[in-house]
DNA sequence: GTCTATAACCAGATAGAC
DNA sequence: GTCTATCTGGTTATAGAC
């Protein structure tokens, strides 16, 4: 159906995790009441309890919603290439922009800040979530890197790379002069340097041994 | 005086600044109550309010110790080395070790993750406090790296090696397999060549125009 | 589904005795 | 400097009418 597509049909659920969303990435969780939500999508702030049971839960679902939208986006760039080192490639690009993009960058940054604020089981449950993308990450590294790194080394490039790339929404700047896709070509240049002077230093060490 | 090296007589505006780091960064700074606080350095609540005037100006103070904490460490190291990289080389791995030091972590941490508790005038305090030493370590990269880097580039480059060692706050685990000062090895080798092959880069530029 | 009204609680900060 | 006691206001969540 068509109406589907039209403003007004979008559930109000979804309405509500939208302006938490960005209520929550401008003041953060716990200083946004649950009045502030309610007024900013004109309603009274005992009719959000109808839609959502806590303040909580709305917290854990503003942040699978945001890792849901960035994996969505990755992994379509993932699957057009045909070469690991273009998938690779492809993974630096597509995650920067996901990660900025307007749609996913307050539910992302959310999850980034508030974690603290998740009872345990909830916690959880993000956690697990979190835990399942990056794995499908780091085989994309893999793939591309040479078959002696351990586990341990691959880890610790992903946490350096995709540090540098969460990073950036402590300062990225929307309304700054460089375009989204220039400021992703460039840190997906710098992240293949990380991963590959790695190489480098590895072939010097096992020169060394022979 | 040898008196001020026993811990009794470590003031007890620093015994609350340390405890209130370490809470603070354990539950988040909106969730730790004053009565928490005051508890656990053995206090009722109203008598934190002798030693500082409102729970935001602890909050400033934490986060103004852990920058002077770190840019020590980190300064100190520089001013060892007499080339400039291998002051740069000394500015990433002191940098690491600094942020990830017991003494350092929790009030880094806070930095980190609770700037958006900071009322209007102290957060411009602390942010121009955080603006200085960001120029000081840029000034660290200009000096290494080649004279037709522009500002935006060295910027850039610098946000991304900054951004993730900041982000090893959210992984490092104290009691992991590797050291600290292998870490910091790892990490200045993925940060130098992602400085260094950013210069490739233009260096095939520069080819391509020629 | 939304409203009004309110319950039940907890927060930061103050005042004055000691 | 620390304590006790308390003020004032704000918070999440609920109940029942419409």
């Amino acid at each position: 159906m068509v109406e589907a597509e039209t403003p007004e049909l979008v559930p109000q659920r979804e309405v509500i995790l939208r302006t938490a969303a960005r209520l929550f990435r401008e003041k953060g969780y716990e200083r946004t009441t649950v009045r502030d939500l309610a007024n900013a999508v004109g309603l009274q702030s005992g009719s959000l309890f109808h839609h959502f049971a806590t303040k909580t839960e709305i917290l854990a679902e503003v942040m699978k919603r945001g890792l849901d939208l960035a994996s969505e986006q990755v992994a379509d760039a993932i699957a057009a290439e045909s070469t690991p080192d273009a998938r690779l490639k492809a993974m630096f690009r597509s995650y920067l922009k996901a990660l900025l993009s307007p749609e996913c960058r307050d539910y992302m940054t959310v999850l980034l800040y508030d974690f603290r604020s998740l009872p345990p089981d909830l916690a959880r449950e993000v956690h697990g979530y979190r835990t399942t993308q990056e794995n499908r990450w780091r085989a994309v590294l893999r793939e591309s890197l040479s078959d002696d790194w351990s586990d341990a080394e691959i880890r610790l490039v992903s946490q350096f790379v995709f540090g540098a790339m969460c990073w950036s929404l402590q300062w990225y700047n929307p309304s700054g002069t460089a375009t989204l896709d220039e400021l992703a070509e460039q840190f997906m240049q710098m992240a293949m340097s990380a991963c590959r002077v790695n190489d480098c230093t590895r072939e010097e060490a096992a020169k060394d041994r022979t």
